[in-house]
DNA sequence: GCGGACTGCTTACCT
DNA sequence: ACAGGTAAGCAGTCCGCG
C-alpha cells in the first residue's frame, strides 16, 4: 500500500514529464501544398513550421496585396544540431553510438561566447539529418551525450534564430533567397532615439535593430472564423470529438473578406417553411442546405482552403478535431482534409490557426493587455465577448439539436461572428496585438497563442543570444553558479524577499498625489544592469560592486547585461516613444496603431522582472529576481525619508507607489528632481485624489479622484466572493460617504449610513433578502480530492452538489449560501431561504462596512447598537 | 467537554 | 504555467479548566 505522499510525489514528476514532451518538435506533414515562386512581393511571415516529407524547414508567407499564400522551404542546408563538450575525437572513439545514429549527419567545431563564465569556448555541433535525432525519442543522439547544450530548443525555433526570421515581418522572395523588406523609419523617431542614446552606443545600435517591428504595419490579413454546432442526443453533453459520433448539423462562418455564410445539413422531419426565412436575424448570412454531411465537408474545406489564417474559439481541443475525424468517419482520405491534428492543437495546411480561448487564457494577456477585464469569469466566448467587446452569444432555452433550421442558423452564425469580431473590432486590435507580440517575441503567432509569457521572453532573449554568437546556457549550470538567495521572503514557500508595503494611518486626507516609479522593476533591471550573466559573475573585481550593501550580490559592469539592455530598451521606447506616439501622431489611424505598440511592449515590460524568479524559466537567476526587489525596496525607502526631509507627509506606499498627503506643490517637484539624480530612474505624478479614505490596512483603501470617479482598492466590498446584498450595503454606505463635502455634513450622512445598515439589518432578519443576493461565489482551484489539509466552506458545498450527480472541477465557482444547517452551507441549487443563518451575514456586513467606516473613526457597533435595540424593543 | 488562542490553509486581492 | 505581500474567513489543534 502506497502512502498519499508518494502519490502526490509521483503526480509531480508524471506533470514534469508531460511539459519536456511538449517542448519536442512535432513534425508537421503537409500534403496541400501553397506555390513556391522564385520570386515574390512583400509577404508577411505567418509561421515558420518544419516539414516532415521534405525534411526542411518551412516558411509561410501571405502576399497581402495579391491575396497569395507563399511556400519558402529552406534551401540554405540548415539542419537540427546540437552542441556538446566532448570533442571530435573523443565521439569517433568513445561516443560510436552519436556516429552511428541513423539521424546523424556530420561534425562542426564552432566557437561561442559563453555569457555565464565569461570565456570563450570551443564546442562541437553534432548536427543530424531531422530534429527528431537530435531528441524527442529515447534513442535521440542527446541522450547518448553526457552534456548537451541547445539541444531542447523546437527546431522551427532554433531555424528562427540562426536565419533571424522575425515572424510577423514582411519578407520577400528573391531569387529563391528569403530577404527581409526594409521598413522606412520616420525622421522623428529617428532623431529622437539618436539624441535619447546619444551617450550609449550599445542602446542606439540594439534600437536600430527593433525599431522596424514597431513601424512595420500589420495588414488586416484575411482571415476566416469557423465555429460547428453538433447533434447531441442527451442534453449537457458535450460530444466526444475523436470519436466524432454524431452529425455536425451546421457550420458558421464570418470571413473578415465579408463573409457570412452558414452551411446547414437538412435533416429528416425538419421543414423549412419560406416565409421562416424572414426570422433570419441577419438578412446578409447566405444559407446554403446540404442533403449529405459529406458534401457540406466538402464545401467548408473548399472555403478554408481560401483563408491564411483560420479563427475558433476553442478549435484546438473541439470544432478542429470533431470535424477531422468525422470527415474521416464519412470517408474522407486523410490527404484531403485540411486540418492537421496533434496532440493539443489543431492546424491548417496553408496558413495559421489562432484559437482564441487559447489566446485570452493567457494571464499576461488577461493582466497586462485587457486589464483584468475578464478577471475572475468562466472563459467562454459569450463571458469573454461580453467582457471585451459588450456582445453576447444569442441566448437559447433549447439544445441546438432540438433548434428549427433559423433558430440554429441565427445561433450558428453569432458564435462565428463573435469570434471573428473579437479579432477586427477596435481596428483589428487583437490580430495586431498578436502580430506586433510575435515580432518582439520571434514567436510565431500560432505558438504565440498557446504559450505562457514565460516561452515569449524564452524565445525572445534566445534569439539575441544566437544572434550575439552566445552560448545559450544550461538551466542548472545558471542555478549551480549563481547559488542561492540572501533574503528570506515573508510568505511561507516563496523563494526571495519580495516588495515593501508602508503602513498607511487611518484617516481621511483630502488632496493626496500618488506618485509612481514608472515601471520600477524594469527601470531597475535597466539602471543597475541586472542580467543572469552580471549578477554574481565571475569577475573578480566586480565583487566589490555591490549595489546595496545589506545584500551580498555584487553586479559586473565591465560587460552590458543583455536583460538589462533588452528590457531596458524596450521601456524606453514604450515610455519615450509609442506612447507619445500614441497621443501625438497626426493620423488617428496611426495614432490608435501605436498604441497596440505600447500594449504590445507592456506585456513584456511588466512580465520581465517576474521571469527571472520563476523556476520553469530557462534564465531563471534567483539571485538576479532578489536583487531586483531589494533594489526597489531601497529606492522607495530611501524615498520616503528624502520626501520626510523635505516636509512632505507620505500617509502610504506600495511597492512603486508613494502617496503624498497635502504636498507643497514646490517641494513634491524638488522630490521628483532628487530621485532622477540620485538613482536615475523616473517617478511621475500618477494621480491626485480629491480625498483618500484609509482603513488603516495595507492595500486597503477608497479614493475619490478630482473627476468624482471611485478607486476602490481591496476592500472586501469589492471582492468577488462577497455576496452580492453586502456589496450593495458597502457602495450605498460608501456613496453616502462620499457626498461629505465639510465637517458640517459629517453628523448628518453618518445617520443616513446608520438609517441605511439598520435598513439591511432588518431585511438579513426577516429573511427578506433573496438567496441569489446572499450567495457567496469561490472558485474552486483543484480537483476536490485535493483538499486533503482541511474541508473549506465553498468545497464542503461542491461536495454535496458532487453527491448529487453534478460535475464539479477545478475552475468551477460554486455558489453556495450559509445556512443554519450541521454542515452550515448549502449550494444555492438545493437552499431555501429559511434556511439561511442571519448571524453570518450580519458578519459579512460588519466587515465589508467597517474597512470603510474606520477610515472616518465611526465604530460600526455605534451604527449598529440602535437598530440592535429596536429589534428587540 | 468547551472555549479561546493559535497556526495553517485557502481565496482574492494589490503592485 | 511571470513575482512576492496583505486581508480575511475558516478548519483544525492545543491548552487550560475542578
Amino acid at each position: 500500500m502506497r502512502t498519499k505522499n508518494i502519490e502526490e510525489e509521483e503526480e509531480e514528476v508524471e506533470e514534469e514529464e508531460e511539459f519536456e514532451e511538449a517542448e519536442e518538435e512535432e513534425e508537421e506533414e503537409i500534403s496541400i501544398k501553397a506555390e513556391t515562386p522564385q520570386n515574390t512581393p512583400p509577404s508577411i511571415v505567418l509561421t515558420v513550421t518544419y516539414d516532415g516529407k521534405v525534411g526542411k524547414a518551412l516558411v509561410k508567407l501571405y502576399d497581402p496585396v495579391n491575396d497569395r499564400v507563399y511556400f519558402w522551404y529552406d534551401n540554405t542546408g540548415h539542419r537540427p544540431y546540437l552542441l556538446t563538450n566532448v570533442k571530435p575525437e573523443e565521439l569517433v572513439t568513445k561516443f560510436a553510438k552519436v556516429i552511428l545514429h541513423p539521424g546523424f549527419s556530420h561534425l562542426e567545431v564552432v566557437e561561442k561566447y559563453d555569457p555565464l563564465n565569461d570565456t570563450k569556448v570551443v564546442l562541437t555541433k553534432v548536427v543530424a539529418k531531422d530534429p527528431l535525432s537530435i531528441g524527442g525519442r529515447a534513442d535521440s543522439i542527446r541522450e547518448l551525450l553526457p552534456k548537451t547544450w541547445e539541444s531542447r530548443i523546437r527546431y522551427h525555433l532554433c531555424y528562427i534564430y540562426d536565419n533571424e526570421i522575425v515572424p510577423g515581418m514582411f519578407y520577400k522572395i528573391e531569387d529563391g533567397r528569403l530577404v527581409p523588406v526594409p521598413i522606412e523609419i520616420p525622421s522623428e523617431v529617428e532623431d529622437f532615439v539618436k539624441k535619447l542614446y546619444s551617450n550609449d552606443p550599445d542602446f542606439l545600435e540594439e534600437s536600430r535593430r527593433w525599431i522596424p517591428l514597431f513601424q512595420a504595419p500589420v495588414p488586416n490579413i484575411k482571415r476566416l472564423a469557423v465555429d460547428i454546432e453538433v447533434f447531441t442526443p442527451q442534453e449537457n453533453r458535450i460530444p466526444n470529438p475523436r470519436e466524432a459520433s454524431y452529425e455536425i448539423i451546421s457550420i458558421g462562418l464570418a470571413g473578415s473578406d465579408g463573409l457570412r455564410k452558414v452551411l446547414v445539413l437538412r435533416r429528416p422531419g425538419m421543414e423549412l417553411k419560406p416565409e421562416d426565412l424572414d426570422d433570419l436575424m441577419y438578412d446578409d448570412v447566405e444559407v446554403e442546405f446540404f442533403d449529405s454531411e459529406y458534401e457540406m465537408l466538402r464545401e467548408f474545406f473548399t472555403i478554408l482552403l481560401q483563408y491564411p489564417i483560420l479563427i475558433t474559439f476553442n478549435g484546438d481541443n473541439f470544432d478542429l478535431p470533431y470535424i477531422y475525424h468525422r470527415a474521416l468517419k464519412l470517408g474522407f482520405r486523410k490527404e484531403e482534409i485540411p486540418i492537421i491534428i496533434r496532440r493539443n492543437e489543431a492546424s491548417i495546411p496553408l496558413g495559421i490557426h489562432i484559437d482564441l480561448y487559447k489566446f485570452f487564457n493567457i494571464r499576461a494577456i488577461e493582466v497586462y493587455a485587457f486589464g483584468g477585464k475578464y478577471r475572475g469569469m468562466d472563459r467562454t466566448l459569450d463571458t469573454i465577448a461580453n467582457a471585451i467587446v459588450g456582445m453576447s452569444k444569442l441566448s437559447r432555452d433549447k439544445t441546438v439539436s432540438h433548434m428549427s433550421y433559423v433558430e440554429l442558423i441565427n445561433y450558428n452564425f453569432r458564435d462565428a461572428f463573435l469570434a471573428l469580431y473579437l479579432t477586427t473590432y477596435d481596428n483589428n486590435l487583437v490580430l495586431r496585438l498578436i502580430m506586433l507580440m510575435s515580432r518582439i517575441s520571434k514567436t510565431p503567432p500560432d505558438d504565440l497563442v498557446r504559450s505562457q509569457i514565460s516561452a515569449w521572453i524564452r524565445n525572445m532573449l534566445y534569439y539575441e543570444h544566437r544572434r550575439r554568437g552566445w552560448l545559450i546556457p544550461d538551466k542548472e549550470d545558471i542555478i549551480k553558479i549563481k547559488g542561492d538567495v540572501a533574503t528570506k521572503a515573508i510568505i511561507k514557500g516563496k523563494k526571495y524577499a519580495g516588495a515593501i508595503v508602508l503602513d498607511p494611518m487611518p484617516g481621511i486626507y483630502p488632496n493626496v498625489f500618488v506618485l509612481d516609479f514608472a515601471s520600477m522593476y524594469p527601470s531597475v533591471i535597466k539602471r543597475w544592469n541586472i542580467s543572469y550573466e552580471t549578477v554574481k559573475c565571475p569577475d573578480e573585481k566586480a565583487k566589490n560592486n555591490r549595489p546595496i550593501p545589506e545584500l551580498p550580490h555584487w553586479v559586473c559592469n565591465d560587460r552590458r547585461g543583455l536583460t538589462a539592455l533588452i528590457v531596458g530598451l524596450l521601456r524606453d521606447l514604450r515610455a519615450y516613444v509609442y506612447k507619445k506616439l500614441a497621443k501625438t501622431a497626426q493620423d488617428p489611424a496611426l495614432r490608435s496603431y501605436y498604441n497596440v505598440v505600447q500594449s504590445a511592449l507592456k506585456v513584456f515590460i511588466n512580465a520581465s522582472y517576474g521571469v527571472l524568479g520563476a523556476d520553469i524559466f530557462p534564465l531563471y537567476c534567483p539571485p538576479a529576481a532578489e536583487l531586483t526587489t531589494a533594489l526597489a525596496r531601497y529606492v522607495l525607502s530611501r524615498t520616503v525619508l528624502k520626501a520626510l526631509e523635505l516636509g512632505l507627509v507620505p500617509i502610504y506606499g506600495d511597492t512603486d507607489s508613494l502617496f503624498i498627503w497635502n504636498p507643497d506643490e514646490n517641494k513634491l517637484k524638488e522630490l521628483i528632481e532628487w530621485v532622477e539624480k540620485e538613482f536615475g530612474i523616473e517617478i511621475e505624478l500618477d494621480k491626485v485624489y480629491r480625498l483618500v479614505a484609509m482603513s488603516g490596512r495595507k492595500k486597503n483603501y477608497v479614493g475619490i479622484l478630482s473627476d468624482g470617479e471611485l478607486d476602490i482598492k481591496g476592500l472586501v466590498g469589492k471582492k468577488r466572493n462577497t455576496p452580492d446584498f453586502a456589496k450593495e450595503a458597502f457602495n450605498e454606505v460608501v456613496h453616502l460617504l462620499s457626498t461629505i463635502k465639510s465637517l458640517d455634513d459629517v453628523n448628518k450622512v453618518i445617520e443616513e449610513v446608520r438609517s441605511k445598515v439598520r435598513e439591511y439589518y432588518k431585511k438579513l432578519q426577516r429573511r427578506e433578502i433573496p438567496l441569489n443576493k446572499l450567495a457567496i461565489r469561490t472558485t474552486l482551484t483543484k480537483p476536490l480530492e485535493a483538499y486533503t489539509k482541511n474541508t473549506p466552506q465553498h468545497v464542503k458545498a461542491a461536495l454535496q452538489l458532487k453527491n448529487l450527480g453534478y460535475k464539479v472541477e477545478p475552475g468551477d465557482v460554486i455558489t453556495y449560501v450559509k445556512t443554519t444547517g450541521k454542515e452550515g452551507v448549502k449550494p444555492i441549487q438545493l437552499a431555501r431561504i429559511d434556511e439561511v443563518d442571519p448571524n453570518k451575514y450580519i458578519e459579512y456586513l460588519r466587515t465589508s462596512l467597517e474597512q470603510v467606516l474606520d477610515a472616518f473613526g465611526i465604530e460600526f457597533e455605534s451604527v449598529m447598537g440602535s437598530s440592535i435595540i429596536d429589534n428587540y424593543s
